[in-house]
DNA sequence: CTCATATTCCATAGATCTATGGATAACACA
DNA sequence: TGTGTTATCCATAGATCTATGGAATATGAG
């Protein structure tokens, strides 16, 4: 058979898929992303958050920014970056989901998180809603607070997870918990549950995150919740 | 407000993730990709296809094969590559979602090529089934030959946009033309149209292509059509 | 106006990636 | 076994990317 030379698409189309390919190429932009997708954050906050110098992450903001995935916000002498618009948070989830079908390896390194290997049973939405109306579990939002301000699950309790040994009287030792996080690779929500199952209280995981939640039109609630719940 | 140090992902995912961004930050493998999601392809044809170098082409394999994302299997002395599994392809649609909806660049060099500016109509799937059943319209598939007969629209005719001036008799000059290709950043089938228009022909564009034809479960058929249509 | 804070800009050294030609490997066919 | 075909392997020069520290900007406070 005779195969032909033929431009499907012009190259600079191409190109400008590469840009947004080249910002997915660098594990730390990708993290960015994640965080971004939370909630919006200062230049310092993202560089404690992801360990590397103030004005490296900079850079990679600013290159971000060209790729047009993020955008900013002033505020005085501050400037707030987040994800510029649902679809670039549907995007990271792709890869994510894509990684998962494809690379053993990440599906891997998420069973190693794994409570002593009981592969935590994962709680569905629609279980969670049905455990909240019936009054059977307790939800509780480990990631950081910020984040649970900018939307968490209307009820939850933010216990983030660097406080939750020191806060665990919050939680009646006879609860069911139900943790969750920013997403199916998010280990926040596992690493609680270990903590929880270790003291005895029984404690699953949702089996996905907050955008997730957002993405499925489920109602979200901001800033902090009147009462613990 | 205070802002925490938190590892949320562990570093090797979002390595892991970033193998797979790695692979969409060429251009050129991007390209490679769309194309094996149309067909398997000999190392050969993918060369001639992108304009690259035998031996670059097979290095972009190998490194898109350690990511998982294409699979080969042997012919004797030939080695056909293909694209490895409908999440790849799903995602380099989501690219190209993505890409569409933020960078106004892209929408701008599709544009540019439609047909001086009428904007051309595009048909949906719904609509293009409706006006073949009602014999309203030819439908024809402007992919290169191979590519059609790994799977084409029921009815299709092959008419490989590089013949199609030549094998404009086969189309009655009264008829409504449909042309479709790779998706809805191919170009091929929109410079039919333009051909076909400038004959004062009635054409217009299918307004995605052949994997988006198959992701919604529509019938596809194989191999050479047994009469023309 | 001056100072302090939060970021970006800039130059650069080191690391990684890409394209390429020559050599090598796997296979089919005489 | 020898030869031709198809594809991979290898070494390398050149290009691109990343991290980093110091300088420059922008804004608010005093």
């Amino acid at each position: 058979m005779e195969y032909e030379t033929v431009g499907p698409l012009r190259a600079d189309i191409y190109e400008q898929l590469a840009r947004i390919g080249k910002i997915v190429s660098h594990p730390k932009r990708i993290e960015l992303l994640e965080i971004l997708c939370q909630s919006e954050r200062r230049v310092d906050s993202l560089a404690l958050a992801t360990g590397l110098q103030l004005t490296t992450v900079s850079a990679h903001l600013q290159t971000m920014r060209q790729a047009r995935l993020v955008e900013t916000r002033r505020e005085g002498t501050r400037i707030y970056y987040r994800a510029a618009g649902a679809e670039v948070c549907e995007f990271v989830k792709a890869l994510g989901d894509l990684a998962r079908a494809r690379l053993a390896e990440v599906d891997q390194i998420l069973r190693e998180i794994e409570v002593g290997g009981h592969s935590a049973e994962q709680v569905s939405r629609d279980d969670l809603i049905a455990r909240v109306r019936r009054g059977d579990a307790v939800v509780i939002d480990v990631r950081p607070s910020e984040e649970y301000e900018a939307g968490h699950i209307p009820g939850a309790l933010s216990l983030p997870l660097e406080h939750l040994e020191a806060r665990l009287d919050e939680i009646g030792s006879d609860v069911e918990v139900v943790a969750y996080c920013r997403g199916p690779l998010c280990l926040l929500a596992p690493q609680a549950v270990a903590i929880l199952r270790r003291r005895g209280i029984n404690a699953q995981r949702l089996e996905d995150g907050m955008p997730e939640w957002r993405q499925a039109g489920l109602a979200v609630a901001l800033g902090i919740e009147p009462g613990s719940m």
